[in-house]
RNA sequence: GGUCCCAUCGUCUAGUGGCCUAGGACAUCACCCUCUCAAGGUGGAGGCACGGGUUCGAAUCCCGUUGGGACUGCCA
């Protein structure tokens, strides 16, 4: 007995949408978790409209990104247009399909205004022949039930004769979605089927043209099994819209979330590990993990979690790892890869790679995500601080207290004997004792001054790692522009 | 409209008849820590949609109601 056989069978839309990859995921743990399993990546890439190379480039590479390796693949669908026609010629051969001539307006006609959708067969018994403006039906049976042995949600039975003659072929020749898929599927002996929940409904159709193909070949392939996902939501309990909701896999990537906590995540969205711990090892994921476990019920996809994961995710790196994979957000033109619209508002030769190293301990407990780095650290490499207009007027323009605070923290930074945290600090305790203030006061200005901003990494750790030189130039600027 | 799926804190979930005065996580509030902001710590508020059954006992089983969703293409 060989392990599960799972595939993840994307059409290219131009992103990789998230619930493609918590898909993608789950079949992935379902192949892993057996030493025999194996996981196929199958593009189906049938529509012609749907079919641009550098679609199916961004999905090799979301997927890479997450980590999710084929023991098989990556294949195309178009490579097996040739087995698709000769699976439907077998079929119409065998009685399975008929040429059907009705066209949408014809079909309204006849059945009227506000009728079932669905096809009424009219053409079921008409024996045509093939002609320009035929396409194939499938025959569907007119009784008995289909029952689709769902690992997630047991059986759930549709009456066969509510489900209608559906296309399988198009006038134009071409195979459509559910033969081109069950062909795929049986020749690359799937075990499990995988999916959302949306194709929930094909489910019976599929079943029934697999098991026709088995009997028109004589080649007896066991029908696989069904799993069908719960739907990942957006706050309006809708299916996430490409339009309005944040779904691309990339933009994730390019904000500087980490593949590790995004597949945890993911992983959290309809199945959940034993225990009180989410924040689990990959390898416990794949062991864990049980079809059988999967919710029923849709789920919302919370950026806000997410983002708290990669958080955590961050800091648990170590203060080298942490560097090295910010790299692509601090300094692009040294990695190899960059993410789009990421620009750090450093050039390359203000960035300072030591200086970097020194200050990163100061922001990795900081930040969620990596893109959020650029920001906090600019001071550091460029000429000027961007100034925070709001911030400066508020704690030196429009407080008198803070120009004295100013000029007072020139003359003590200028004669510290030594140029340190420590040092810093007690020159502005002491400087603001002088004036009644609490430290908390008395750093305000300095740090607006120096940094730009009100918040940002400890300030005296900062202005020692900045120097004097620029810290006295800067504090003498702000005093200037008042 | 038809078919199908679903229903535990705002959100993701644990819970598979007694361990539940329902546990965890995110978000939220308060306090502590603190040079800002975070991080961290402590604590709080917050949920079994509703109605009937079954049972000694129901968040858990059954039925109904209500609510939400998916599908309903010569797209995948």
């Amino acid at each position: 007995m060989s392990g599960p056989r799972v595939r993840f069978a994307p059409s290219p839309t131009g992103y990789f949408h998230v619930g493609s990859a918590r898909s993608a995921l789950f079949n992935w743990f379902v192949a892993r978790q057996d030493p025999e399993g194996v996981f196929i990546l199958r593009v189906e890439d049938t529509d012609e409209s749907r079919n641009r190379e550098e679609w199916v480039e961004g999905i090799y590479s979301a997927m890479n990104w997450l980590g999710l390796t084929l023991d098989e693949g990556p294949f195309r669908q178009s490579d097996n247009a040739a087995a698709h026609d000769s699976a439907a010629q077998l079929l119409r051969r065998s009685g399975y399909l008929y040429y059907c001539d009705c066209t949408f307006a014809e079909l309204e006609t006849r059945k009227g205004p506000g009728a079932t959708p669905g096809y009424d067969g009219f053409c079921r018994e008409r024996g045509l022949e093939r002609g320009p403006t035929t396409a194939l039906r499938f025959r569907t049976p007119r009784e008995g039930v289909t029952i689709v042995r769902d690992l997630i949600r047991g059986d759930v039975e549709f009456v066969n004769n509510l489900i209608d003659d559906f296309v399988v072929v198009k006038s134009s020749g071409a195979v459509l979605y559910a033969l081109a898929n069950v062909t795929d599927d049986r020749h690359d002996r799937i075990t499990h089927v995988i999916r959302g929940e949306e194709h929930l409904a094909n489910a019976p159709k599929q079943m029934m043209l697999w098991e026709a193909l088995n009997a028109a070949t004589g080649d007896e392939v066991a029908l696989a099994f069904y799993a069908h996902l719960p739907l990942l939501v957006n706050e309006q309990r809708k299916k996430l819209s490409k339009r309005k909701d944040p779904v691309a896999t990339e933009s994730y990537r390019d904000q500087g979330y980490l593949p590790e906590a995004f597949v945890n995540y993911l992983a959290l969205l309809g199945w959940s590990p034993r225990g009180d711990e989410e924040i689990v090892a990959l390898s416990t994921l794949i062991e864990q993990f049980r079809l059988a476990d999967v919710s029923h019920s849709p789920a919302f996809f919370d950026v806000k979690k997410l983002t708290h994961m990669n958080g955590e995710y961050l800091r648990a790196l170590s203060l080298d790892e942490f560097i090295d994979r910010s790299a692509p957000w601090v300094a692009p033109w040294s990695s190899a890869w960059q993410p789009s619209d990421r620009e750090p508002p450093w050039r390359e030769d203000q960035f300072d790679q030591h200086l970097y190293g020194l200050v990163a301990h100061l922001v990795q407990e900081r930040v969620a995500t990596f893109a959020e780095i650029p920001s906090m650290v600019a001071f550091f490499f460029l000429d000027e601080p961007t100034l925070d207009e709001a911030s400066f007027a508020k704690v030196i323009v429009n407080d008198p207290l803070g120009r004295d605070l100013l000029r007072g923290a020139v003359q003590r930074f200028e004669r510290l004997a030594s140029w340190d945290a420590a040092s810093l600090h007690d020159a502005t305790l002491a400087l603001g004792e002088e004036m009644g203030l609490a430290l908390r006061k008395s750093q305000a200005p300095i740090r607006c001054a120096v940094t730009g901003s009100l918040v940002g990494p400890p300030l005296f750790e900062s202005l020692e790692l900045l120097g004097r030189e620029k810290t006295l130039r800067r504090l003498r600027v702000a005093l200037e522009r008042v």
